[in-house]
DNA sequence: GTGAAAGCGCTAACAC
DNA sequence: GTGTTAGCGCTTTCAC
């Protein structure tokens, strides 16, 4: 009965050490210790034996233990700004599914945008962890160089030099958005621009910038404040008072906000209105179908837990800067516009 | 220079640890162990003098040489069926919020819906943690017991007698939401069923059936398969050819693709056909706004971290059965039946 | 190829 | 109050 009583839960003490598995087959705890860690340095015969009485009584070594005299171990740590922002859950799962491949458990930490909480989550996981993935972190360069010099640190859309970083580049899916929204006759764009420190943010006004020049369009910078649908919403007032004919959005919740605002208004979409949303988190699971950026999110989590892997593999440092480009998938809410 | 050679990582044994303390201060380590776990065991002065000390050179205790000694962790695990569905994400904020202001930090694990993984992870987990929320995992309810019996589970979304549960109780929504298409005259409704392996979907059978007969309804039972946005614009067609004037969906993603499927089939929502959804996970952040039945989900993640904390702290077993109820928010994709 | 012994960094009895 | 001692479970020289 493996209870102390009916209301206590199970002892630890009663899980098998090592201890048990080498008196059980009659070696030294040294070859049990072997058999799990580097059975090539022992006889064939035996890391079988060893293998069997520990299958038999329910071994397996302690990860703890292990870490204490490795230091490695086997866990990293993947900090997000915001889990909440489907942009992040793809992100997790293909990083999940790399770190498992390489043997690794993953601690979460979510910040929700907080700067303070990034830092502590930060500091408490850095003595568990064999290495960190920072995805979307608002944290000054130099607290982030810092904790790069005591483990690796891999960055996903922050570009801080000598870190490796997995940046997702908006400027190949802006230049398509802007092409394709040229091409269907509009001239006067929006951007609606999400929060100022947002990385990608930067990025995107850049690109649109350089493309908006390129193809001699007028573009006019309105802040969706908050970055959200009820933010979007707002917009759609200004909207009405510009000379804009399509606008892009910071991402897509902001996108069908202003859908929803501009329906109400009374205002087609896309017959009279067309609008992109950024980072492809929707989907096609709205009607009308969202024209959106396309992110790839999972492919930057994919990179980074490759990058990190790598590292902790080869135990040098990398100043790797991988870029993913973005492209456009167009749906149902751009159109050629229809009033000259 | 914390470099071995430009390219090598700094090295661990730089860290401080309790002797570096114990020497600087003058004390023994055990002073200084309990400085930090029990301070009140010691002089206020001698505390404060160890205190200093560890922050002039950077000490803070090994968590793993401590859960070595102690046998508790200070983490637990989050195991979920699926990280994508929006239903996890703000669960997961909760608990971990919940967990840090207990000190504990969280592993995740991401199953995407498949019993091996959710094994496998588990297993993976369970020497580096203090206990499990599994939230709405599919494994046999033998091994959740089992597990349960080595150390503290907390389950969402599963209802095994013996382990504390937080159960998301679709009836009180589903009552509102018949109550409510009855008042809009509906009589001829369908329900667009979900996976049968999935206990909320049971649940809302269930409820579902006892609501309708209350009301004397008529109750068409059509399977939307797979239960997604295509899977339920698909459904749509089959819709055409029932009596039914309006649908309840498994998730708000199927509601989404009947309403995307009904309009292209020029049905108009809500108009000639209204439609809910289950979860809210889209919120109102769609147009037209999803009428769907609100599912707690941060508040489920909120009473599981409470009750395993709960359990950790006492030590005590318990046989919690949390049920939340859900109600049902009205949006934009139900009305009153024009036609009679 | 295998064993003996030292020790990773910490806490918990037990002395004083 | 504080120090001494003995491990937690494991890996890793260094012998043999």
């Amino acid at each position: 009965m493996p209870f102390a009583g009916n209301n206590e839960l199970m002892l630890r003490a009663s899980i098998p050490n090592i201890g048990d598995v080498a008196k059980l087959v009659g070696v030294s705890r040294a070859t049990v210790s072997r058999a799990f860690s580097r059975p090539h340095l022992i006889g064939d015969e035996t890391a079988k034996r060893v293998r069997d009485a520990a299958k038999k009584i329910g071994y397996s070594p302690n990860p703890i233990a292990r870490a204490l005299i490795t230091g490695r171990q086997g866990n990293i740590a993947i900090i997000v700004s915001d889990i909440i922002n489907p942009f992040f859950p793809p992100l997790l799962r293909a990083a999940q599914i790399g770190a498992e491949a390489s043997g690794l458990n993953v601690f979460l930490g979510d910040c929700h945008g907080d700067i303070e909480r990034e830092k502590r989550l930060i500091e408490r996981l850095v003595m568990q962890v064999d290495g960190f993935i920072l995805a979307s972190l608002r944290m000054p360069d130099e607290r982030i160089q810092e904790l790069a010099l005591r483990l690796p640190v891999v960055l996903i859309n922050r570009d801080v030099p000598g870190v490796p970083r997995v940046l997702i580049d908006s400027a190949t899916g802006i230049d398509a958005a802007i092409t394709h929204l040229v091409e269907l006759r509009h001239r006067y764009l929006a951007y609606l621009c999400g929060p100022t420190a947002s990385w990608s943010d930067q990025q995107r006004r850049v690109a649109i910038r350089r493309a908006a020049a390129r193809y001699k369009v007028n573009i006019k910078w309105i802040p969706a404040t908050p970055p959200t649908f009820d933010g979007g919403k707002h917009v759609a007032q200004v909207l009405q008072h510009t000379k804009a004919t399509a606008a892009i959005a910071f991402d897509d919740f902001v996108a069908h906000g202003v859908l929803a605002g501009l329906t109400e208004l009374g205002v087609d979409v896309p017959k009279d209105f067309s609008i992109i949303g950024c980072d492809d988190v929707l989907g096609a699971l709205t009607h009308p179908a969202l024209t959106s950026i396309s992110a790839r999110c999972d492919e930057a989590g994919r990179m980074a837990i490759d990058l990190l892997t790598g590292i902790l593999h080869t135990r040098k440092k990398l100043d790797a800067r991988c870029v993913l480009e973005t492209n456009l998938l167009v749906r149902a809410t751009t159109a050629r516009l229809s009033k000259p």
